[in-house]
Parts: structure tokens; sequence; C-alpha cells
DNA sequence: ATGTCGCTCTCTGAGCGA
């Protein structure tokens, strides 16, 4: 089962690439983000036709994530991320699609750091630590996944020594994903790359993505119940090296269905 | 500080967020 995370950077200038890319790899479960897109311009009959189910969640002009599934739909659990009734952003999708529970975030930017938008994002993964916790606790197989806006080291910046003031790379953004990382989930790329250079993200400027300048922001982190499962992992390149490219590349993971556990007595 | 995109609005450029 190949599991895919996609930043589109809007999904009406990103229609035709995300297309050709379902074309193209056939990914059984993909989660979106950055759909940029209000909830009735979601372009819910193209997917279709591709041969995608689809729930998503929009917000105009910001943000947005969306689940798209192959083989049926997927059963819609959570719509943004619980914790905070006064949050309107839509950054958080739930759902379990043949016994995988799939969950699919757009964690804020945060910058300029420090200031209001920085708190915003430290309060978001408190929430996001307690959803985590929650998650593992079932025993369920999860796979948490999306633009985390999170550099975890040093290994995942090209000249992280620019980066340190950035929010993506901030001791406190990076003690909150090590919390979050402490529960037991699994960095599946990581996992997969011990020691390697592995980016899903380059700026549209300066050439970055030419010179490789890139940062390893999209992630796939398992449960438990589903790291056992885990046969490969990478990053599609190809897709941020196409003609209006997306600033991120789709980053996915295959996992055998077969050996994913299931909890014995499920909640 | 800069660079380049995408989206929205008052509208064919500017502001915002990333």
């Amino acid at each position: 089962m190949l599991v895919v995370t996609y930043n589109v950077n809007g999904i009406g200038a990103r229609l035709d690439a995300l297309l050709d890319y379902l074309e193209q790899r056939k990914p059984d479960v993909v989660c979106l983000q950055e759909l940029k897109a209000p909830q009735e311009k979601f372009p819910e009959s193209a997917i279709r036709e591709a041969g995608y189910h689809a729930i998503w969640h929009g917000q105009k002009s910001w943000n947005g994530v969306a689940i798209l599934t192959r083989d049926g739909p997927a059963q819609e659990l959570q719509r943004g991320l619980p914790g905070d009734p006064a949050d309107e952003q839509s950054r958080y999708i739930e759902a379990v699609y043949q016994g995988l529970l799939v969950c699919g975030l757009y964690l804020p930017n945060g910058n300029p750091a420090p200031g209001p938008k920085f708190d915003y994002k430290l309060a978001w993964m408190e929430r996001l630590i307690a959803r985590g916790a929650a998650l593992i606790e079932t025993g369920a197989p999860v796979v948490l996944c999306g633009d985390f806006n999170v550099i975890p080291t040093g290994l995942d910046a090209y000249k992280p020594e620019r980066w340190v003031d950035d929010a993506l790379f901030r001791p406190e953004t990076r003690a909150a994903f090590e919390r979050l990382m402490s529960q037991g989930w699994l960095d599946a790329l990581r996992s997969m790359y011990p020691d390697q250079v592995v980016y899903t993200f380059w700026d549209y400027f300066r050439n970055a993505f030419g010179r490789d300048a890139g940062i390893r922001i999209d992630h796939l982190l398992l449960s438990p119940a589903v790291a056992p499962a885990l046969r490969g992992a990478g990053v599609d390149r190809f897709q941020r090296a196409k003609e209006k490219p997306s600033d991120h590349a789709p980053t996915w993971i295959e996992i055998d269905p077969g050996a994913i556990v299931q909890p014995k007595h499920p909640r």
C-alpha cells in the first residue's frame, strides 16, 4: 500500500500536476495540504474521474487538507485538530481506510518568530502532542503525516546555520517535535535512511531545487502497530522537477497491509 | 534583505502568507 503526503501549494494551480502524479504513481492514499481553496472549490469531480475518492476540509485563501483514496472511500473520523474550539484554520483531517488510521496535517509555519504566529504554532503542537498520545494509546495502526513545518535535525537542512532563528528549526519547535516522537512514533523516512540527506521542500527562489538547497519538513510518522509493516519510503523528486511544480515534493511510504498489527480489543 | 509563487480583492497591480 502506497501512502503519500503532498503539499500542493494551491489545488487550483496544481490540479494538472496532481492528476499527472496520480496517473503515474497510482498511490492508494494521498494526504494533501495547502489546498488554498474554499470547501466548494475543491475539484472533486476531476479527482473522482481520476479514480479517487476524496474527503477534504477547505478554507478560503489559506491552508486546507484532504485525503484521497483509490480503492473505496475513507471513513472520516475527525476534521480539525481537537483542543481549541476557537481555532478555525483547516489543518487536520483523520480517517480510516482499510483498517489504517490516516491523519493528514498541515502544521502552522510559525514565522516570524518570536511573535503571535509562533505562539500559535507551539500551541498547535501541544494539541497535536495530546492527539498523538490518544492515538498511540488506542494501539491502532496510525499514519500521522503531512507538512509538519519542522526541520527535525541539522541533517535535515542545507546550511542549518541559516535556519537557527526560523520557526521551522528553533529549539522550541524541535523540542515539541521530539516530545511527540517520544510517544513511540517512527519517522519512516529517517528510519529508512539513517545517515542520508533527504529533502522534501525547496524554495522557489534562487534556484533552490537546482542547487538541492532543501529541507526535510514533510513527514510520515508510524505508530507501533504499523511500523513493522514499513517496506520502503522515499521522495518523488521528479514531481518537483516538472513544469509549474509545488515547492514540496510528494513523500511516500510503502507498507505491507498484511503486516499491520490490529489491536485485539479495538475501541 | 532578497528571491518566487498562489490566492484574493479591488480589480490588470498590491498585499499577504509561505
